[in-house]
RNA sequence: GCGAGUAUGGCGGAACUGGUAGACGCGCUAGUCUUAGGAACUAGUGCCUUCGGCAUGCAGGUUCGAUUCCUGUUACUCGCACCA
């Protein structure tokens, strides 16, 4: 329809007017919650893969409207973060200004593609009536000891005067100035997420995610299983290691301990070359993390002198080393040191020239170490361990591990990858910690009632001269009153991370406008959990564990209705460039969806936008396989000159079918094949002089997830029925759908000679009788034996010949 | 290095629990209609060729039969990166 604008304002309107998709909270309705990731609402409006992914969620949430459910597909922003903060600093606009003319630009670009949202519940994670709760909530994982300040690492860009991310600082060296990256110590606001490891992991089986999401999970949570044991110094003292690898402890030939790790500073008295020692640990502590793990940089150390450490199981001295290769956040932050079966240690020993000890047999050491997923599984007996030597790799673990738990020296201990989550930001544009410090009461939060903590407007966006959040510089913020006391007390300045308002923003939709709680247990427990969420591959595992993290730790202060709220997770490939590469501006390759909805129209963007592949694959973008999409709705369109009064199906077979795979795709996110099936259906019908009212109404319904505005309007000229947004999505005839007559392919050895026509379970022998008349197969089987034939019902058959 | 994913015509991609590889769309070729361009419609379109043969990254294996299962291998993409 070339008046494609007109008709798709005059249907968003008729949503708007009818608040068709506004959800209730009715009862004796089965509820179906959908949800997609909300955007950061940047300044450059919304990306064609924002599309890709509200059209399949749409797509899923109109049907099941259809289909009689009580569907929640809310939206809203996630907008606080570091480039608006950016552009503040840049242009003197205050963030709430940006955020508020972008949240505009988006909603408005969302309502001309059709999505089927709830406005009613939409909000901005920076509206003071949100953030008021993300506080609130902070407050409660302080009361529950699972919020505490502490010296952590970040990384500082000295010209730029600010706190960078990991991701900020690249290669360590600041995105924005290119300075090189130093380490700093800061006090910050950290959450227990650690102690949630286990329940993170255990969790997961309550959730039906992709697999590879649970995988994203699984590792990033990281969880390795093995021995914490204790080890005395020589002139007293001790301290613990972890390790997986028990089995190996005799080969143990010194020890390495972190340099930014507590342990060498309490040795550090009795260190004789403490000089050199502290030049190792400064050395270290200028390097970016990046520096740190970056590969093929050798392994720097040294050797602390005056110190050495007793191997337990056979009282063997070793020497000590310092080592950057340790870290001294993860296990005890020392590690044994068997170069004869740890590659790392290994290394370390060749730089070093260390003693190096074979302790499991099955391979030569002298190039490389022999590690355990080279021996593990394979039978491997231990050598050079005293009474252990001869046991099997397996053995030795647990009558090793057995022996120091008896002992008392040793114990069986999981640790994770995962950190407690560093939840202080020095920047302005964030929710602010709502915590106030005094110098008697120590930290005590903000009282309900002063809630929320609302960001005051500053002058200026740059943090100050020592890196603290802008907010650090407003007197009036700063200085307040000891909610305890009384007495004067300083007001945190620290905002929370981006990932902070993300956390919970599910759980806010099902009550969105409660002002006594974040939201209601009685709503919560009507909507019971997401059913469905989507999103980009990059959030699968951090936003996703913050979340689940978030949630079961409310669950766990009964404060929501179970302990994971979303069951469903998947995510979609990007939509690249058309030259292959990620859309960037840099590269221009971007493709803006306002040009395509006003060229083609906001129907044919979403039609293409699921047919352009595999929903979960990355696909690069191409306008003329758009143009195709185009070419079909205009032929869906012009179909309806051929409706004729009548009912019923003209093809019986084809229909049943095209609704079973239409509605079993689509609900299994194979959008690309269900519209395949819809052309070929109009192909169908296009061979035809007339077609029924049932056909054409069946197949806008069908088609109207993906292009609701030109199917209603089609619905609506050619008088078949109610608008689809107030329809019932149709059934099919289970029994209609199989075809009586097939057509079977004949093998001669594997290669297809011919078909046949059968009748639907047709007996073998009469098959095989129509078979061996096929000319082709009497040419390929003359003056051969047939050794066997083989029939597959319905299927195929193959004749075997020598 | 570890983990995950991917690999099928000129292109995007189909193919159920192993059963006619290339659905559907794009592009291309020829034709019809048009003053022309475009649109639309019709027919064709994996490769080599005479029967026929060869084709799902590569090399093997299992099977009457493999894009699908197994072993090995290569390339690319993403995530994590000295995790003891």
């Amino acid at each position: 329809m070339s008046n494609y604008t007109e008709i798709e304002k005059k249907w968003q309107k008729y949503w708007d007017d009818h608040h068709t998709f506004e959800a209730k909270e009715e009862k004796g309705k089965k509820t179906f919650y959908d949800l997609v990731e909300f955007p950061y609402p940047s300044g450059e409006g919304l990306h064609v893969g924002h599309v890709k992914g509200y059209t399949a969620q749409d797509v899923i949430a109109r049907i099941k409207r259809m289909q009689g459910y009580n569907v929640l597909y809310p939206m809203g922003w996630d907008a606080f973060g570091a480039p608006a903060e950016r552009f503040a600093i840049r242009k003197h606009i205050h963030p709430r200004e940006a955020v508020k003319r972008n949240i505009e630009t988006f909603k408005a670009q969302m309502k001309s593609i059709g999505f089927s949202f709830d406005w009613s519940r939409e909000f901005s994670t920076t509206d003071p009536e949100y953030y008021k709760w993300t506080q609130w909530q902070f407050i409660q994982f302080f009361k529950h000891d699972m919020a505490y300040k502490a010296d952590t690492k970040v990384n500082w860009c000295p010209t730029c005067k600010m706190v960078l991310s990991n991701e900020d600082s690249q290669g360590g060296v600041c995105e924005q100035c290119g300075s090189q990256v130093e380490q700093r110590t800061k006090s910050q606001w950290m959450l227990r997420m650690s102690d949630y490891a286990e329940d993170l992991l255990d969790g997961l089986k309550d959730t039906n995610f992709a697999e590879r999401v649970k995988l994203g999970q699984i590792n990033w949570i990281g969880k390795s299983e093995g021995v914490e044991f204790d080890v005395q110094i020589v002139g007293g003292g001790n301290f613990s290691v972890f390790t997986t690898c028990i089995e190996t402890i005799y080969g143990i030939t010194f020890f390495v301990l972190a340099p930014d790790g507590k342990l060498i500073q309490e040795l550090m008295p009795r260190v004789k070359n403490k000089k050199e020692v502290e030049k190792y640990i400064k050395e270290t502590s200028l390097k970016s993390t990046m520096d740190r793990t970056e590969l093929n940089k050798g392994k720097s150390g040294v050797l602390v002198e005056g110190v050495k450490a007793i191997n337990p199981v056979n009282g063997k001295e070793v020497p000590i080393y310092l080592g950057d290769f340790v870290l001294g956040d993860y296990g005890t932050g020392a590690v044994m040191a068997v170069p004869s079966h740890d590659q790392r240690d290994f290394e370390y020993a060749k730089e070093h020239d260390l003693e190096i000890i074979q302790v499991i047999d099955g391979r030569d050491i002298s190039e490389c170490a022999f590690e355990k997923g080279d021996y593990l599984g394979k039978g491997c007996k231990l050598i050079n361990s005293e009474e252990y030597s001869g046991l099997t790799v397996e053995e030795a673990k647990e009558k090793i591990t057995t022996m120091l738990e008896d002992k008392g020296i040793g114990r069986r201990v999981n640790n994770y990858k995962m950190r407690d989550w560093v939840f202080g930001r020095q920047r302005f544009w964030g929710e602010p910690i709502p915590m106030i410090h005094c110098d008697k009461c120590g930290w005590v939060p903000v009282p309900d009632s002063d809630l929320p903590v609302v960001l005051p407007d500053v002058v200026n966006y740059e943090p100050t001269e020592d890196g603290e959040s802008p907010l650090a510089a407003i007197e009036e913020f700063v200085n307040c009153k000891c909610p305890k006391c009384g007495a004067a007390a300083k007001r945190e300045t620290d905002t929370m991370p981006q990932w902070a308002g993300s956390s919970w923003y599910f759980l806010r939709y099902m009550d969105p406008h409660n002002n006594k709680e974040f939201a209601s247990m009685k709503k919560m427990k009507y909507w019971n959990r997401v059913d469905w969420y989507n999103g980009g591959m990059e959030h699968t595992a951090r936003h996703l564990l913050y979340a689940r993290f978030w949630v079961q730790f409310l669950y766990n202060i009964g404060l929501v209705p179970n302990k994971e709220m979303i069951w469903t997770r998947v995510s979609h490939g990007m939509i690249l460039g058309s030259n292959g590469e990620k859309m960037s501006k840099s590269k221009g390759n971007v493709v803006n969806p306002d040009e395509i909805v006003n060229a083609y129209g906001a129907d044919t963007l979403r039609v293409y936008e699921m047919f352009i592949g595999d929903y979960t694959q990355d696909a690069p973008w191409n306008t003329d396989s758009l143009k195709g999409c185009d070419r079909f709705l205009r032929k869906v369109e012009r179909l309806g000159e051929k409706v004729v009064d009548k009912t019923g199906y003209s093809q019986e077979v084809l229909m049943n079918k095209t609704i079973k795979k239409v509605t079993d795709d689509n609900l299994s996110m194979k959008y690309n094949t269900a519209i395949s099936a819809l052309m070929i259906l109009v192909n169908e019908l296009e061979k035809q002089d007339e077609i029924t009212k049932d056909d054409y109404r069946t197949l806008l319904i069908l088609l109207n997830p993906d292009a609701p505005h030109i199917t209603e309007e089609l619905n609506e000229k050619y008088k078949l029925g109610k608008p689809i947004c107030e329809s019932t999505w149709p059934d099919y005839d289970e029994e209609k759908i199989v075809d009586e007559a097939i057509t079977i392919a004949v093998q001669v050895n594997g290669k297809v000679r011919g078909s046949i026509d059968i009748v639907k379970d047709e007996d073998d022998e009469s098959v095989k009788a129509k078979a061996m008349k096929l000319e082709n197969v009497i040419k390929f089987t003359e003056g051969k034996e047939i050794v066997k034939t083989i029939v597959i019902k319905n299927k195929i058959v193959n004749i075997v010949v020598k």
